[in-house]
DNA sequence: ACCCAGGTGGCCC
DNA sequence: GGGCCACATGGG
């Protein structure tokens, strides 16, 4: 079994998947809102909770800081967690304007700053803040999700309960730093685990199965 | 009838 | 620092 380059990993993704355009001409705040209601649901019921936003002119943080939360919760209902994720939203936008005159204004902070206030909000953990400030405030920062630690344990054979910041750092310090490869590796790596990395995997048809530890021990 | 999804925080030792 | 748990809907 050979080893397989984070560059060449990239570039056999990015033949099977095409580019991948992650959350598309939409706007700041609808990033957020979405990277938020994602937290372990699937992006389908997000979708439901997002358009229920858009339907009731209450996709954008403004609105949800001042919304009456029963109506939050049931807006976003069909994401789960929605009494959880109702609160968190609204102190997420309660933050942004008690202490900023808009949300740009955060997201203009330096990247450390801006991730160590972001993980400082209750509900923001690693993956969501990474999300954010890669996504909603375009900058360079590598995503690290359920995903990328099964797909980097198969192939690169690290713990599959590897630190978060150990494998950020670990990835990170192997790709170039542009914008656009960011966004896409993180997309690209999510759908390889939906398309084929599944706790029960799909190696058949996977495009690197030749360099993953799981398919050369079981599947023949 | 299970099992899973683009996690996070709280509590315990 | 690690191990468990609650949080909840919709789809396979």
């Amino acid at each position: 079994m050979k080893a397989l380059p984070i560059p060449v990993l990239y570039a056999k993704l990015r033949e099977r998947f095409g580019y991948l355009d992650w959350w598309p001409g939409e706007t700041r705040d609808e990033i957020i809102i979405g990277a938020i209601l994602t937290q372990q649901a699937s992006w389908k019921n997000v979708e439901k909770a997002i358009s229920n936003l858009r339907s009731a002119k209450c996709l954008n943080l403004k609105k949800i800081s001042t919304i009456n939360v029963n109506s939050l919760e049931r807006f976003i209902r069909p994401s789960g967690f929605y009494k959880q994720k109702a609160a968190r939203l609204k102190g997420f936008a309660r933050y942004i304007f008690s202490n900023y005159s808009s949300l740009d204004q955060m997201l203009s902070n330096d990247t450390g700053e801006l991730r160590e206030e972001l993980l400082s909000i209750k509900g923001i953990g690693k993956e969501t803040a990474d999300s954010i400030i890669l996504y909603a405030a375009g900058k360079p920062m590598f995503v690290i999700d359920s995903y990328t630690k099964r797909i980097a344990s198969r192939i690169y054979g690290s713990d599959p309960d590897i630190e978060y910041d150990e494998l950020r750092f670990d990835i990170s310090g192997t790709i170039p730093d542009d914008l656009e490869l960011y966004k896409d590796f993180h997309a690209q790596f999510v759908e390889l685990g939906k398309a084929y990395c599944k706790t029960k995997p799909l190696c058949n048809e996977c495009p690197v199965k030749s360099y993953c530890r799981y398919y050369s021990k079981t599947a023949r």
